[in-house]
DNA sequence: CGAAGTTGCTTGAAGCCTGTACTATCGGCG
DNA sequence: CGCCGATAGTACAGGCTTCAAGCAACTTCG
């Protein structure tokens, strides 16, 4: 009952250390009922994609920072998405009139992209219930727990940003 | 420099407690990061994508556990996707020659995927690397950080799974 | 047995996402 | 000015993903 059979191993061989491959399948896990489950809900409740959610959050986001709209290129990097993936999402949205499309002024290779006032109000509707959903997914931590968590994900953030910055062959 | 600008806060409402937000949207971020470059460097170095890799790792991961052979249902709730993803993922698989499907002897429904010699082999191939990349990825956690993540991480699962059992209108 | 409900899987429409190739624009420099 | 490299964005092909609807096989129970 210790661990499942698997082949035998090489006594000489170096006892590898299988925790980060298991706490990587750990957080995958949880983040993709968290993200399902709030895909999910949005859906039902609001008729909205996920992913056009998570635009109009940034652009409001943005809002607050006082930067009034981002480039396609902003946003592509605060989504952790491809520029090209954000053109057809941005062209949707704008389609249901949630956010505005404009060239920019000084350089016309860029496009500035706003929430419009319909944008807004419709995020402002959803947000107190997304923030809900995501409070009753981790009502089980208390806040020791989160601010562990946090160093923790920090931590593991930095990691991540040291190891791709070593090994960028692009 | 404290927070960045934003409504004035009524002082009679209760103070919010934002920790769970902002742990998502960590966990999120470490999550995006780590499954982009391994995405990519399954791409790059074996002309793979990261679901067909993901397919392979859970037949494997299954036959460890002496279960010889999945259906559709147990792989789909193995990797969190919907059943109708995996349809057309296991035929692109077995297209490939990397997977075989077969139908149960004792109930014509089901489907038995299993990996071919094919498929354990160019999985074999991979596995080496794709931990090592997991492993350069949180290189700079230490055991201590491993044991106290893995707790947290535990702990947030069955935070999720409770919440969702409570309300599953479905 | 046979109708009714359940389970396992597939289909099809819509949308998301990546990677690659491409166009348009900008800035610098001779 | 006019070329040249860099930057911002788009176009497109391929593939992933979900959801809703549907089909087929099984099970239950009168």
């Amino acid at each position: 009952m210790s661990t499942p059979l698997t082949e035998p191993r090489d006594p000489s061989a170096p006892i590898r250390n299988h925790e980060p491959l298991r706490n990587w399948l750990r957080l995958l896990a949880c983040s993709s009922l968290i993200e399902g489950e709030v895909r999910r809900r949005l859906r039902r409740e609001y008729g909205i994609t996920l992913p056009r959610f998570d635009v109009l959050a940034q652009l409001d986001a943005a809002m607050r920072e006082s930067v009034h709209g981002l480039t396609m290129s902003q946003l592509s990097r605060r989504l952790m998405v491809t520029n090209g993936n954000l053109t057809g999402l941005i062209e949707r949205l704008a389609l249901e009139g949630l956010v505005h499309r404009a060239v920019s002024a000084t350089d016309r290779r860029i496009q500035i992209v706003r929430l419009t006032t319909a944008g807004k109000d419709a995020l402002d509707a959803m947000t107190p219930s997304h923030e809900a959903w995501i409070d009753s997914l981790f009502a089980g931590l208390t806040d020791d727990d989160h601010a562990q968590l946090q160093l923790l994900l920090g931590k593991l953030r930095g990691s991540i940003r040291t190891s791709l910055a070593g090994e960028p062959p692009s």
